[in-house]
DNA sequence: ACGTTCTATGTAACCGGTTACATGAGCCAG
DNA sequence: CTGGCTCATGTAACCGGTTACATAGAACGT
């Protein structure tokens, strides 16, 4: 037994299907009979509309499609969460495809969207711009997710780094610290390499001395970093790992060497991960969810009216015990 | 200008639709020189097919829906991720529909799927079977995750908790411990309840002092799970958590009350989440993405021959220092 | 009584693909 | 030269909804 069809219910109720279709439509025009005989129909067969046909016929989807490169943990649930939480409010679906492959892989993946989605929010760091008006599907509204685009072409969301950053900076600064020394993130990344040039900055910016040293955003950089730093002989009263989980491991090898924090020693983390707060680490938080959520908001409603032009998603300082003594927990 | 379509590639290439669709999807029995002038065609025209017409008409979606309740980050991520993969390597898509609500609205989430995907994935652990198969569009194949169904009317996977406990137990009788204690996890979810009844079993199997003291899967209800134990001067040397949050949270505190583990108390997790390899806490290993895989898998394949049953995903017990003091770290 | 308006319903075209079947050209054997 | 075959191509129906337009019957005013 096939699935049941409109023209099913119709017949069934003696009815015509465009009755039928207004019907389970809401319109008002349908006699109270009408109705009754539809529904009875409805549940006798156990119709559920095709979403699919319903589609092509209205020309919208109700759902938009996500395209994420292989991101690590949080960051993916927090960024698909906020943007689930604020599709179902407005009834829309998530069409998900992570991008692992580059080149054409890529092309097929935003090509497979159209005709399934109303628009799209793409998180490509390692595409360029040119390649990705290539790929992405004429007139398929998209919006892009700290992807680095100068044209101005698409609208795009990215995260503030330099203003996380720079509040990071400035409460060293109004502590008094002098010399930074700043654990960055892996090259390629973007994130880490916007805070590490807007470190730079700050430093100069404040007049303090600033040190960059390597990381890769794991826990054991972090050590690694400090323990070379000590091997050194190198002084520095502050460090600013570019994320939380190098900031943990900087602080577990300053302890374990006796150093104190942050009498001795501030330590600034960036991300904010549950861990984090727990720890009591000086932090810059940011709503990942929010993100989220904000990308298919502009999105949604920039299907009605095209709002292009960049928008900045401003982080948070939190002041926690790595740097304040005073700061509970 | 609106979107090409296949008709407006066939006008341009002055040839019939029929053609240019055998044309695009690879065809033998079409000429060379139609093949050019179609792909000519395509490119001047930025054509993109239509994916949302094409299912229609093959009935056919190449998407499987994902119908999941509000899951902490971790366990969301990792599954995703697992389908993702399996999904991607054969092509499909992932629908997404996070379940916020229950009854009508969860029906809805469940119903608009249908016509848009081959096949629905649903994780509800607080809808019962006969809701589910009330609001699961007919015909459309369906697996079960971590959902009670005795009935065995759809196929479904789950974490097998009990194998997992039981291998825990053993291990810490086999090191000779006599006293166990176990941190529960919320009463309402069905994991913590099934890890809670297994160590009371797998204990008195072994002829062991088993008692369960409540937690929420929370770091801090581990941690005041022990402070309210050594208040009650209560005698045990090995505490079972029923996940790592609350095994972390129960090592902390028993380190700073001078109690040496694994000496005088082992501490055994569940989930292996990356903090436990950090800091060395003996866990069950379960592979969330392994079960995300193997769930769209069985699906997919079942799309094909309809295999129905319940299927257990064996975990894995990782030895670490927390039970063995000779593991590194 | 009649024309007008209103309302519920039906008919059929359309969304954008796929494909069964029809057609006509080219080729070869007899 | 003709019948039969192969093969590229075209025509039109179909997937399952929506909806513009047509229509019939009821209600209403004069």
């Amino acid at each position: 037994m096939a699935e049941a069809t409109i023209r099913d219910v119709a017949r069934r109720a003696q009815l015509s299907v465009a009755t039928v279709s207004r019907a389970l439509n809401g319109f008002e025009n349908v006699s109270e009979l009408a109705r009754e005989r539809i529904t009875a129909a409805v549940t006798e067969l156990g119709y559920v509309p095709h979403a699919g046909a319903r589609s092509l016929s209205l020309s919208r989807n109700n759902a938009i499609g996500v395209v994420l490169p292989d991101l690590h943990g949080e960051f993916f649930s927090e960024i698909v969460r906020g943007m689930d939480r604020e599709a179902s409010r407005r009834g829309y679906l998530l069409l998900l495809s992570n991008l692992h492959a580059g080149g054409a892989q890529a092309a097929n993946a935003l090509r497979a969207m159209r005709g399934r989605v109303d628009g799209l929010i793409v998180m490509a760091p390692h595409l360029g711009v040119d390649e990705l008006s290539a790929a992405l599907p004429r007139g398929l509204p998209s919006i892009l997710i700290n992807t680095r685009d100068g044209s101005g072409q698409f609208p795009a969301i990215h995260l503030d780094n330099a203003a996380g950053v720079r509040a990071v900076v400035d409460h060293l600064a109004a502590l008094g610290r002098k010399r930074l020394v700043h654990i960055a993130g892996p090259s390629e990344n973007i994130d880490a390499q916007e805070r590490e040039v807007a470190f730079l900055a700050a430093v100069a910016a404040q007049r303090l001395h600033g040190r960059v040293v390597a990381g890769d955003f794991e826990m054991e950089s972090g050590e690694a970093a400090i323990r070379q730093l000590m091997t050194e002989g190198a002084r520095f009263d502050a460090v600013f790992a570019a994320n939380d989980n190098m900031a943990i491991g900087a602080l577990e090898t300053l302890r374990a060497a006796g150093v104190r924090v942050p009498e001795d020693v501030a330590i600034v983390g960036f991300d904010d991960i549950p861990l984090a707060r727990h720890i009591g680490i000086t932090t810059v938080r940011v709503r990942i969810a929010e993100l989220g959520e904000r990308a298919l908001q502009r999105l949604v409603d920039g299907l009605i009216e095209d709002g292009g032009g960049d928008e900045l998603h401003a982080p948070e300082l939190v002041i926690r015990a790595t740097t304040d003594p005073k700061a509970n927990g």
